[in-house]
DNA sequence: ACACGGACCTGAAGGC
DNA sequence: TGCCTTCAGGTCCGTG
């Protein structure tokens, strides 16, 4: 949708889960789209007023294409559904649909150059593909923290972007347990292929794959590693153990508890 | 300051 | 069959 304009906006409830912003659909109207970037998991629209529309799809949020719409009306002919919250006409006729059943969805107008000081951007970590992560950028985010490394991957100010399932993932990748304090990735510093170099680079990987397989239209076509195999056999190589289920932190963590140590 | 658990929301799946 | 409960996900907020 990059360089079209938003011709009209449809707001068909006041939240999601948070309200919108005040005066959405006035703000949004007559401004064209510039570029269409990602940060951690908001996706950020940037608007030729220097507004940036900031988005997340919560967990069960999704964007979809329709077709033209007719001189008459809108709504009917497009065939939306209760779940579909906020639709942008844009000029080129077609129509950009957001669909949020669960609602755990939100979307923002941040202020021009207001970007950084976003509370859901500000303290963010690292971009987990980029350069800026690493062993070492990771051990120093972990350094004296007392939880575990599964909620150490989860805390998006350690890196940001990864999720629950890809957090599991990439534990078994390095080969550590999740039930392990995150402290220990900053102890004995600098070795190569320390435990938190390991991490990082299985973090990099599930995600690379992840990407290439494009997981994100449906979670559930993808099989894992680990997650949702509870009592089903370790995939690694020579490791004859079978994946347990606990939960961490509130969220399900899967593991092998044979090969993560 | 940090860490944890509950709340938010709905659809799918399982139990009775 | 159908009702009821439980669970999943990401983030925020209150409490310890």
């Amino acid at each position: 949708m990059v360089r079209l304009r938003i011709q009209e906006v449809e707001l068909r409830r006041p939240d999601l889960r948070k309200p919108f912003p005040r005066r959405f659909v006035q703000r949004l109207t007559g401004q064209t789209v510039q570029t269409l970037t990602r940060r951690a998991k908001y996706l950020l629209a940037a608007l030729s007023s220097g507004e940036t529309l900031l988005m997340h799809l919560g967990m069960s949020g999704s964007f979809r294409l329709e077709g033209h719409r007719s001189a008459a009306g809108t709504a009917a002919r497009l065939g939306l559904d209760p779940h579909d919250h906020v639709v942008f006409h844009m000029s080129s006729g077609k129509a950009v649909v957001f669909n949020d059943p669960r609602r755990f969805g939100l979307m923002d107008l941040v202020p021009a150059g207001g970007l950084t000081e976003h509370p859901a951007i500000s303290g963010l970590g690292p971009e987990p593909l980029s350069r800026d992560f690493d062993g070492r950028t990771l051990a120093r985010a972990c350094r004296g923290k007392k939880t575990s490394l599964k909620a150490a991957l989860l805390d998006q100010r350690v890196v940001a972007g990864l999720g629950n399932i890809y957090a599991s993932e990439a534990l078994h990748v390095a080969g550590l347990s999740p039930l392990r304090r995150a402290s220990v990735l900053a102890t004995p510093a600098g070795a190569p292929r320390d435990a938190a170099s390991r991490l990082a680079a299985a973090v990099k990987q599930v995600l690379q794959e992840a990407v290439a397989r494009q997981t994100g239209r449906d979670y559930r076509d993808s099989r894992f590693l680990v997650y949702e195999r509870e009592d089903e056999p370790c995939l690694k190589a020579d490791c004859h153990g079978v994946i347990r289920r606990r939960t961490q932190s509130g969220r399900s963590t899967y593991y092998c508890p044979v090969c993560q140590r």
